[in-house]
Order: structure tokens, then sequence, then C-alpha cells
DNA sequence: CACGTTCTGGATGTATACAAGTAGGTCGAT
DNA sequence: ATCGACCTACTTGTATACATCCAGAACGTG
């Protein structure tokens, strides 16, 4: 079922590679060759050449101006920018949401995300697991609900990157109280939107999404003030901090 | 200077391809195999195999599931949804560049392109395509002021489609009446929005901005009237239309 | 000692050979 | 005549050989 069993060399090269990149083996500047990468990834260049390319269109590599790659060193700013966009993109996600609802049928699907994440609030660290997947489809309903499907395709572009996932809400095992009451305001958040979808209040379902949003700024700002904490962070090792590593 | 000189292989394909897209020698629907494209092309099936992957992400092309690709097929909704997608865009950025505007100098490289772009409003034929180019300037110049990296990058991907785009304001030969009165609209709103942006009008910027968008959406309904008219515009061939071609 | 030139190492770009999997057609049997 | 099985042609996936280009170091010369 899942794709690695039968994945081919160049999906298993993107997979092992992203990994090798999110978990700091290779750190942020670091220069990858298709040579240097091919025994490492078990492949030949062929598949390495591809999973390059890919992870430099994600986003996680750069493009050096006379060929090769460089693992891409994200600034504080720059994931900024990336959760800003976010709250834009899901802002009108939710405003066109609310502008175009026919008939309340059509929110069903969304109201039952709604529901199960109620029932999900997570309060161990194996309850955030589901927690997260199922947010990540509240999201991905909300966006679909926008009936533009560029939008879409657009929104799931940006939150490829890590920092600025729907599920960058928590992380770590510590401060599992903290991360309840983000969770909690998370899920107050999510009543309102669909909410003022329901009543076609675009503007204030745009507003309310676009806030949303910000939950991942605070908890990058907390996971800045302490160093554990920053270490746990999924692809920690790409952003450039102002204290060292 | 032009990249065509010293282009590599890989580059000239993906030129060529996307030229045979959009010129209509491979209509929507029309599937694309890297053999059969590499005599075409003038190139081994490597540079193809780049070339194709590329235009499938630029959104020329899809996947198809059991391997190959297909020339795709838009329809006037999802065109639809990549114009209102790119005024969501500019719009922000047009927020943004006002909200964080901070000395006026900033405004100087945008001052410009509206004077030179006074300047080139098209009387003729080839007038259009300098004005393109500066028009170009303006919006890039205007995305970069927003100060957020991956909106730009966003936007940039999303005008890469020909119906999309900033310049798709105009073309054909005939019609330049109607396309000089379009102009003059669009450089009444290009003045507006810099004006908007110098009083640090946010809302304003950004509505401005969303509406600017919308000439391009204008400009297909007045092309859908038209046989003619639809032949000239770019990409036409990739374009689902009500009526037979 | 400094500067220029040359050489070498390594990197990507490209082409191609080979393998594997699939779809469609054709042939045979009932 | 129809249905099933086999086979063939075509396609992509992968590895690798070769060419080319650039950077950096080392060496020679002024």
């Amino acid at each position: 079922m899942d794709a690695r069993s039968t994945a081919s060399q160049s999906d298993r090269a993107v997979i092992l590679l992203r990994e090798l990149l999110l978990d700091g083996s290779c750190p942020a500047g670091t220069r990858l060759t298709e040579l240097g990468l091919a025994p490492r990834l078990g492949v030949s260049r062929t598949p390495v050449r591809h999973a390059l390319a890919r992870l430099a269109h994600e986003g996680l590599l750069e493009e050096l101006p006379r060929g090769g790659y460089r693992v891409r060193a994200f600034t504080v700013d720059e994931i900024w920018s990336a959760i800003e966009l976010r709250g834009i993109l899901e802002g009108s996600a939710a405003r066109l949401a609310a502008e175009r609802l026919t008939d309340a049928t059509a929110l069903a699907p969304l109201r039952r995300l709604l529901i199960e994440l109620d029932h999900r609030l997570p309060r161990s660290l194996t309850d955030f697991v589901a927690y997260v997947q199922i947010n990540d489809r509240f999201h991905r309903e909300m966006w679909t609900l926008s009936g533009n499907r560029m939008l879409v395709a657009t929104i799931e572009q940006v939150v490829r990157l890590p920092f600025a996932a729907p599920g960058a809400l928590v992380f770590g095992d510590a401060e599992v109280a903290e991360a309840r009451w983000t969770a909690d305001l998370a899920q107050s958040q999510h009543q309102a939107i669909v909410e003022a979808i329901e009543r076609r209040e675009g503007a204030r379902a745009e507003a309310l999404a676009r806030e949303h949003a910000l939950i991942a700024w605070k908890n990058l700002q907390r996971a800045l003030t302490n160093k554990a904490l920053f270490a746990r962070m999924p692809g920690a090792a790409l952003v450039r901090v102002p204290f060292a590593v």
C-alpha cells in the first residue's frame, strides 16, 4: 500500500533525500553533487538527478548558477514569508468558499471533520499524529470548497515546506500542555471559520483563516526561545537561527 | 546574449516544446512520448524527459498514470481560476507593499516604470511588444515591493500560464483601437495602485490590483465571442471552447 | 615574490544500451 | 463466431559511457 513497496528508484531517491535534508544529515549550505549522492542513496545518477530537480522545485534545494545544488538555508524572515503566504491563500480560499456556497449540504464533509477534530483533541504524543492528519484533511477540504483548482494547487505547493504546513502546529514530546492549549485555540478558529462560511460571511472567513495560519508563526517563535524544543522541530537543520547550532 | 545561443539541449528542448504546445502543433489531448518527441526536437531522450517534466510542472502538460504525458486541455473555468488567483496574489502584493513602505524613495523604480508606460502607450502592433515588456517589469517591481519572496516566487509560477500573465492584455493585430482603450484603462489602474501604495492605503491598493487582473478576463471573454480573434490568442489551442475549433 | 598560464580533477550534460512492464492485436481452439 | 491466451511492439525506468566545461592548484617565469 505504501509507495515504498513498489516505488521506482526515483521515488525512493526523492524520499531518502528528503529525509536526509530534514533530519539534518545534510546541513544547510551543503553542496550536493549527483556523483556524491548516488552511492549514499544506492541508485545511479539518473534517479539522483530526478530527485535533485524535484526537491529544488519543492524549495528544499537551490540550484547553483554553475551547476549543482545547495541545501537551502532558510532565514526566519523567509519562514515568516511562507507562513504569511499560507495565510493569504487559505484566507482567500475561505472567502471564496463562503461567497460560493450554494447549499448547506456542501459543508457536510467539513462539518464532519470538525466534529472528528473535536473528538481527537490531543492529550498524549500518540494523539498528535492522528490529530495532525485530520487537521490536514480539514484544511484540504476547506481549500477545495473555494472552487478554485489553481488556488488549491498553489496552496499544496506552499505547504510542502515543513515550516508552512498546517500540521506545523506542534512538535516535540515535551510541552504537551502548551501544545494542547494551542490545539484548543486552533479548534475554536476552525469552528468560527466553518460558521462564517455557512453564513456566507466572506470577509470574516478570510480574516479568521488568515489569522489561523499565524499559529505556525507563534510556534516558531516559541521554538526559537528554546534550543531543545527547536532541535525537535521538523526541518530545524535548514533554519538559520540567531543562536549557534 | 539570448539564451538560445549557448543554451543546453535541455533548454532548447523546453523552449521548442513550449512553442509546439502554444502554437497548436500539439493540440490539447495529444499524448506525448519521449521517443516520439526526440526526433521532432532534434535531441535525445534525456533532454526530452527533462523538458516534459518541466512543462508538466508549468501546467501545460499533465502526467498520465501509466506513464507518458498528455497536452493539457484548459476549460474556461480553469482559466478563470488562474486569473482570479493572480488577482488574489497581486492584490496581496500591493497591500503588503503599501503596509511596508518605509520611505518614498523605495517607490522610485515603480514610478519610473509608470512614466515609461505612459510614454509607450501602444498605437501600433509593434508598440505592443515593448509595452508588454515594460508592463511586465512594472508588475514584477510591484511584487518585489511586497517584501515577501515566497509570494513573488508563487506569482511567477502562476503567470507562466499564458492566459494568466499580466501581458495577456491584448493580442492580435486587429482591434488596435479596442486594445488601446484597454491599455488606457490599465494605465489609470497602474497610477491608482502606485498612489495607494505611496499613501500606505493597503486595502485600496489590494482592491485596485485585484481588479486590475480582471482585464485579462475581459479580454478572454471578448476573444470567446470572435473566432478569428480567439485563434490569435497565445495558447488558444489549449483551450476547450464552447464552439468547435 | 607575484602574477599569469597551464594542467588536472571533478562536475554536469548528453546519448544510448539494456531491462521490464503493459496494452493491444492476432492466432488458435472450442 | 467467440473467447482466451500468447505474443509483439512500444513505452518508460535505469545505468553507464563519453564529451565538455569550469575551478582550483601548481608550476614556471618575469
